[in-house]
DNA sequence: AACTTTGCCAACCGCCACATT
DNA sequence: AAATGTGGCGGTTGGCAAAGT
């Protein structure tokens, strides 16, 4: 026989999560590391499915997540990307580490697609959107796809493998967890650092319930929750452009995402009045490792590097990437810039 | 001001590959 | 080896807000 049901679906809760719930779920995470999520619903009372629970930890409460508008370089990168790998929007996210695929997968659906097409409707007849399709992927685009998936698979093998550096046993790879990544959760770094993290986490939860008298609060009250969270993160200056964005959760997205680096950050003496952004850089190894590297390869163990995952990952070289751009892209994307 | 349309995005659904028993 | 569950992925949808009429 198989394994237990993961959860029944009877008494499942689903649409919009509440702030409530995600303190609940990040505290847990803090103290348990992510992973094992079966096992989420029945040990935090949330009454929510457990891939629920995965689904809004990796695209949502996950720290080093960056929300708001995509910039120029990021778009290019998506744009490219897609051109390489289709719509493999997780293999893509591996690329842009603060992205999520979720979000990429939006953000290409909402925007690119009806970008391109209009770019694509102004050039007579040729197809200038980048969009794979196989009869007109050039024979250097499949080597190049070819090129990227060897790769990843030899990332994969490597993390497997937990090569060299000794912080590997505390990354998950965008591979499907083995029970020894599970596992790798428990060792005592991990533990220790979700715990003084959980720490933050109930600090976090006192100043909200005194600023939040109502309890038992309902999804439309999200809103005035959210205001609460947003007026303890004010202070940090986080970029107001991208806090514009109206929608309610990013708001609380950021305290949360605030609570859990500014413990981090005052334990290597940084200052909390950084964005949440910003904080992002000041991780430190562990805590990166343990937060954003979770269910993202970890780009910098990568060897060999070819020159399209230079152009990828360099992040500096803007001069290179143009010119790889326009070296790469036969179909003519580059002409879009 | 009221109604309709459009855009955006968080979350759900269904499928698949792999793990577990 | 077979049956079943889990985690991950991509496609799609529902609801809200803004823009348009």
């Amino acid at each position: 026989m198989g394994r237990p049901p993961c959860c029944d679906k009877v008494g499942v809760k689903k649409g919009p999560w509440t702030p409530e719930e995600d303190i609940i779920l990040v505290s847990y995470i803090q103290e348990h590391g992510p992973g094992n999520w079966r096992s989420v619903p029945t040990n935090t009372g949330l009454l929510r499915c457990s891939k629920s629970c995965r689904l809004r930890w990796t695209n949502y409460l996950r720290p080093g997540i960056k929300r708001g508008n995509f910039t120029d370089h990021e778009e290019k990168m998506i744009i490219h990307l897609q051109a390489l790998l289709g719509n493999r929007w997780a293999a893509i996210a591996s690329y842009l580490p603060q992205r999520t695929d979720n979000d990429i997968k939006n953000y290409w659906n909402t925007h690119l697609k009806k970008k391109l097409r209009k770019l694509q409707t102004g050039v007579d007849g040729h197809n200038q959107d980048g969009i794979s399709s196989p009869q007109q992927i050039s024979k250097g685009q499949w080597e190049r796809r070819l090129q990227t998936d060897i790769h990843m698979a030899k990332q994969a093998l490597c993390e497997a493998l937990s090569l060299d550096k000794p912080s590997n046993n505390l990354n998950i790879s965008d591979t499907k967890p083995s029970s020894n990544t599970t596992s790798s959760f428990q060792t005592n770094q991990s533990s220790t650092t979700y715990a003084s993290s959980a720490e933050n986490i109930a600090k976090l939860l006192e100043n909200w319930m005194k600023k939040s008298p109502k309890s038992g609060q309902t999804n439309s009250e999200t809103t005035t929750q959210s205001t609460s969270f947003n007026t303890r993160v004010a202070t940090t200056g986080s970029n107001s452009s991208e806090g514009a964005q109206s929608s309610t959760t990013p708001d609380h997205h950021q305290a949360l995402e605030y609570s859990l680096f500014s413990f981090n950050s005052s334990t290597s003496d940084a200052s909390q009045s950084v964005s949440a952004d910003e904080t992002t850089a000041n991780l430190t190894p562990e805590s990166t490792s343990l937060f954003q590297d979770e269910s993202k390869p970890n780009l910098e163990q990568q060897v060999p590097l070819t020159l399209l995952e230079k152009w990828l990952l360099d992040d500096g070289a803007v001069q290179g990437h143009e010119e790889l751009i326009n070296m790469s892209l036969e179909d003519g994307t580059a002409g879009l810039f």
